[in-house]
DNA sequence: CACTAAGACGACAACGTTGTCATCTCATCC
DNA sequence: GGATGAGATGACAACGTTGTCGTCTTAGTG
């Protein structure tokens, strides 16, 4: 069907050899061979095949791999984003699948992308083990993590967000108003990003001498709705809390309709920007982070590795910023 | 570095399609011999190179191309999450760029997949020729096409949203609660569905003898700064329209911010579902379509040429649907 | 004119796999 | 006991490209 090299060269008269020579701009060609070679490729619509290229070349296949939970998720598709900046930079393309953490698909997937031999891999990992990436590693596929460390036993680059540093920051702004009692909404605490921010919800309190009260912690709500539930009924409690600190934008979520529903004018900081924060009947406060920039830094220390740089691996933390906007300098009641 | 078939041959003591038969799980190999094979294969961490298999094959890549204008954008994010579901039941692989609405770069894309051989293309057109593609078309390149048609010239599937019909629904629902005086925000009149969806507004006005007022007519703003202009500007005329139809999402928030900062109870449709358009302070009518289904029923379309059917080229039509919340139902003033 | 060397081009092998076909080993049967 | 055949295994070519090296042409030199 699609015409190889030997077509043209046949159709120009020329050499196999020739016509490779004219394709990769190689010097050494006549210009008017150069011209019936070109010619044929025109007439025959011939286009070089990568694969071929890249079984012969026997080193790269100019693609990474990249495993993330969902790209219909803003957070993962912004770090998608930042990935193919840099890969495109590299003239590099991303082969990418969503594993649904799942963990069973998340690790059919990296053993497929390692069978179509990507250059590296980059990776948001599951909560579970990883070791047998450890072979893929040994046989030369560069890895980095992104969001989340694998096991120790993982010897590979891993991008951060400061999640301690930013939970730290969220309720030391509520804190600074005033606030005593500040409740926790945390995701379930099998998730490593939802345990540091609730580190960092801890370290505040302690830091300002503030005993951290268990009843105003909430682990486990994973979705609008629970975190609703769980805020309505922090807020039926006797002595309410006078704030919130969401670990994530679906708790946030959740947290502003318990609070709109109760009527109150309960402070609230959430973990993760989201669209329309500003817009919204009260404009939310949150800990911003960059996902592009996460994506980008994983990428170009991707590149780094698969240019056989040889560092030891590195640990990236990428910082927050809390953006103020109203829901959170609400003063207790 | 990497292992290959032969140096399991070798250490296994077999030869190399005994090997070649245990990876792929042929029959006739002895239980013992295939027990040799898969100890020297984990022994050596083996994993078949598909890049060869492809080559060797000469037909399949078991991989698709995907180009859309930016994967951080959700409405392309959803259509990828779609895509990559079909992919996964064909246990394909998705291989995505970002065009950035850059002919040249969605040029350079295309040909980048072709020369990868990837088996088929799925393609969000920018505004530009896209004859270049007919040769590989012809050269047994599936392709189909999603959101906005190619050129006539071109004969492959398409997928669309229902543009206009969405856009009369929308118009024809303020008309339903009385308002006469509608406004149209539309996006560029370069867009494919911002022409499409201008004509759905003329349509409804027409269908209920309304004469169009171009005065009403704002074609052109591309961001939610423009359309809040735009929609301060018609709220300020002598005589105001009681209601806004906005094109697209980005227009809906800028029509909203007007709205809103005018302080009128304007009534508001706007094209494009959004997360939180429940969560605002006026929670917003929308006519929804959904993204994901587009992105499955091209990739299933493809997938079904890739598989050899010759169909006569389809255009689907995805449906909307009005999703009544609030800022639609205002009665004129 | 003979000799040299650079430049242009081609022949061939190899990348790692799989399809085709040949060979080899036994158990079975008359 | 030899013929038969099924089952197991291997040798080899081919997929489309590029690296290596050899050959041929031609311009330049003495």
């Amino acid at each position: 069907m699609r015409p190889t090299m030997r077509d043209v060269a046949r159709h120009a008269g020329v050499s196999l050899k020739t016509v490779s020579r004219v394709v990769n701009g190689e010097v050494g060609v006549r210009p008017d061979t150069a011209e019936k070679v070109n010619d044929a490729i025109s007439a025959l619509g011939f286009r070089r095949n990568d694969i071929a290229r890249a079984l012969r070349g026997g080193k790269r296949t100019r693609s990474l791999g990249l495993v993330i939970k969902d790209v219909a998720n803003p957070f993962y598709s912004q770090i998608a984003r930042g990935v193919e900046e840099v890969a495109r930079l590299h003239d590099l393309f991303v082969i990418s699948g969503c594993s649904d953490e799942d963990p069973a698909r998340e690790r059919h997937l990296i053993r497929s992308l390692c069978e179509r031999r990507v250059d590296g891999l980059l990776v948001v990992p599951s909560a579970a083990d990883h070791r047998y990436l450890i072979p893929e590693l040994n046989m030369g596929t560069a890895a980095v993590f992104m969001d989340r460390p694998p096991e120790e036993a993982i010897r590979a680059d891993v991008v951060l967000i400061d999640n301690v540093g930013g939970a730290r920051s969220a309720v030391e702004h509520l804190i600074a108003h005033g606030h005593r009692r500040i409740a926790c909404l945390a995701d379930l605490p099998g998730i490593f990003t939802a345990r540091e921010r609730r580190r960092g919800y801890d370290e505040a309190l302690q830091a300002h001498g503030i005993p951290v009260d268990e009843s105003l912690v909430r682990l486990g709500p994973h979705d609008v709705a629970g975190a609703e539930a769980a805020t309505a009924e922090l807020l039926a409690l006797g002595d309410p809390p006078t704030a919130v600190f969401a670990g994530n934008n679906r708790l946030t979520i959740g947290a502003l309709r318990a609070i709109q529903a109760a009527g109150t004018r309960t402070a609230l900081v959430g973990f993760d920007d989201f669209e329309l924060a500003d817009m919204l009947a009260t404009p939310v406060t949150v800990v911003a982070h960059y996902p592009a920039e996460m994506g980008r830094r994983a990428a170009e220390l991707l590149c780094r590795r698969m240019n056989g740089e040889d560092l030891p691996p590195q640990r990236v933390l990428l910082p927050t910023r809390l953006i103020v906007r109203g829901s959170g300098e609400s003063p207790p009641i």
